[in-house]
DNA sequence: AAAAAAC
């Protein structure tokens, strides 16, 4: 702050306002193309993690970045590659070979094309080309596009691979490569595929990491594969949006697709997308709301890709209101201010939870982050708890009553609770961000969802907004330790040549 | 436990 203070002119008669003047895009000597492209966007300020990024990534360093996702770490990376790609243009690689010269890698096609897109929109102005790469879709055209050269690849591991066995891929001079969701793809099995593809990089490149959490198994990923990585941290791990209301309903485990309905309903949510740990369980819960005349599809891995990429496209044009998904798509996803994201189940893996609450309340905008529990649940709840340091007090969902036969046993619960003393009707609903960022779009949903007459069932035990409490530092530590090791990977021990436990 | 990713 003091910097840019004494940075300017001393005869300058303005009043120095208390906050330093905000970094512009323009302040990182990026080329005009560039500029360009981010204009047409109306970027101006670049996020926190693209300013700690870009000029470290600028100066041909290696990156180890802990972002979670809607922290714009895309651009953080994408922005100086096209830019050191634009500067090195023709020094090397006779035109004839095309050499891939930037690879990313992504755990799923749907973040590779998300990644890509933005690529292309950054690099538009640019003669820089680049190509998504990812299974699920003809390798043909892939072929044809990498023929005729590109210099950014964003793959997913498994079908760049295959490419390379075709012989249709030349990796021998690319300089840069990026792991994007390095966590997820270390989850997901990928070390294997990492290691063949890195061996076939030459030694002398640029690695840039970003991984949601700095987990051991991540630790030891950076320390084998970047060279004097420069760590940069954006948001605490670990920490949930500050401004996601998070709601916890406790519902039997055979009512909670009728109950997805009636907070569907009850909400007149237009815009929501549900998160189920089974694909069989997402399909058949969209097939429900499409028959309750719901707009609503599923979006899994025992889809066709084509299908994936409609229901995705559709709840972004708002064809489909419903996505009810799988975590295929509980990472990275940019989905423009979700006002809801409703957990269907419990996440098995607590780090998920806030992976799936992130694709709300995202870029200032407030959400709610509505979980169905039921009994089965509890050690999930539990983990989760941990995870968060916040201490779920799971409520009734008041007025809901399951359709079909299976309701007789459950009257009596639910009268009981429906007796009990809560007259505040007027209670506040969990407060949240007061106001959205300018230039926020506007939310059709939830205006409708405040309009709605509602009868005011709202829970009345709704969890508080979580908060990092004042005494988080203290508690931290304790929960932390209370939190079980994750089970090391022996696999991922052998790969990086530690010694496999057992 | 389940999901994801190449054919």
């Amino acid at each position: 702050m003091s910097d840019n203070q004494s940075a300017l002119p001393t005869e300058t008669p303005i009043v120095i306002p208390d906050v330093a003047p905000a970094i512009r895009f323009q302040d990182f000597g990026l080329a005009p193309e560039i500029l360009k492209a981010l204009n047409d966007q109306g970027y101006v300020h670049p996020t926190p993690i693209q300013a700690e990024a870009i000029p470290v990534v600028l100066k041909g360093m290696d990156v180890m970045g802990a972002a979670q996702t809607g922290t714009g770490k895309t651009a953080g990376f994408s922005l100086p590659i096209i830019q050191l790609l634009m500067a090195h243009a023709n020094s090397s690689a006779s035109p004839a070979r095309h050499p891939v010269r930037a690879l990313i890698l992504t755990p799923t096609r749907e973040l590779a094309d998300q990644v890509a897109a933005n690529v292309k929109a950054y690099s538009r102005h640019t003669p820089l080309r680049s190509l998504v790469v990812f299974g699920g879709m003809d390798m043909t055209p892939q072929t044809a596009a990498l023929r005729g050269g590109v210099e950014i690849v964003i793959a997913t591991p498994g079908r760049l691979l295959d490419h390379v066995q075709q012989k249709t891929i030349n990796l021998s001079q690319t300089q840069i490569l990026v792991m994007d969701e390095a966590d997820r793809m270390l989850d997901m099995g990928f070390l294997p595929d990492l290691q063949r593809i890195i061996n076939l990089l030459p030694k002398q490149r640029q690695n840039l990491m970003f991984s949601a959490t700095f987990s051991p198994e991540i630790k030891k990923l950076a320390a084998t594969f970047l060279k004097d990585p420069v760590t940069i941290e954006v948001a605490r791990s670990n920490a949930t949006a500050e401004n996601v209301t998070q709601i916890i309903y406790k519902v039997e485990e055979e009512a909670k697709r009728d109950a997805v309905s009636f907070i569907i309903r009850e909400r007149g949510l237009k815009q929501v997308i549900v998160f189920s740990n089974t694909k069989i369980g997402a399909s058949r819960l969209a097939r429900q709301l499409e028959s309750e005349g719901v707009k609503a599809s599923a979006i899994h891995g025992d889809k066709s890709q084509s299908e994936r990429m409609q229901a995705l496209e559709q709840f972004k044009n708002g064809t489909i209101e419903v996505l009810v998904a799988t975590d295929v798509a509980a990472r990275g996803l940019d989905i423009a201010e979700l006002p809801c994201v409703i957990n269907f189940d419990l996440p098995y893996n607590a780090e998920d939870y806030v992976h799936r609450i992130g694709r709300t309340g995202r870029a200032g905008a407030s959400g709610d982050a509505i979980s169905l529990f039921s009994d089965k649940d509890a050690r999930l709840l539990v983990d989760i708890e941990k995870m968060i340091k916040h201490k779920f007090v799971p409520a009734e969902l008041i007025g809901f009553t399951p359709s079909s036969g299976r309701t007789a046993e459950r009257s009596h619960d639910r009268r009981a609770h429906e007796r009990s003393p809560r007259k505040d009707e007027s209670a506040p609903r969990p407060s949240r961000a007061p106001e959205r960022s300018p230039g926020a779009a506007s939310n059709g949903s939830r205006s409708a969802y405040a309009a709605a007459p509602r009868k005011e069932k709202i829970d009345p035990f709704f969890t508080r907004p979580y908060e990092p409490a004042p005494s988080t530092m203290v508690s931290d530590n304790k929960l932390a330790d209370q939190v079980p090791a994750k089970p090391q990977k022996h696999k991922m021990a052998a790969l990086l040549g530690g010694a496999p436990k057992r």
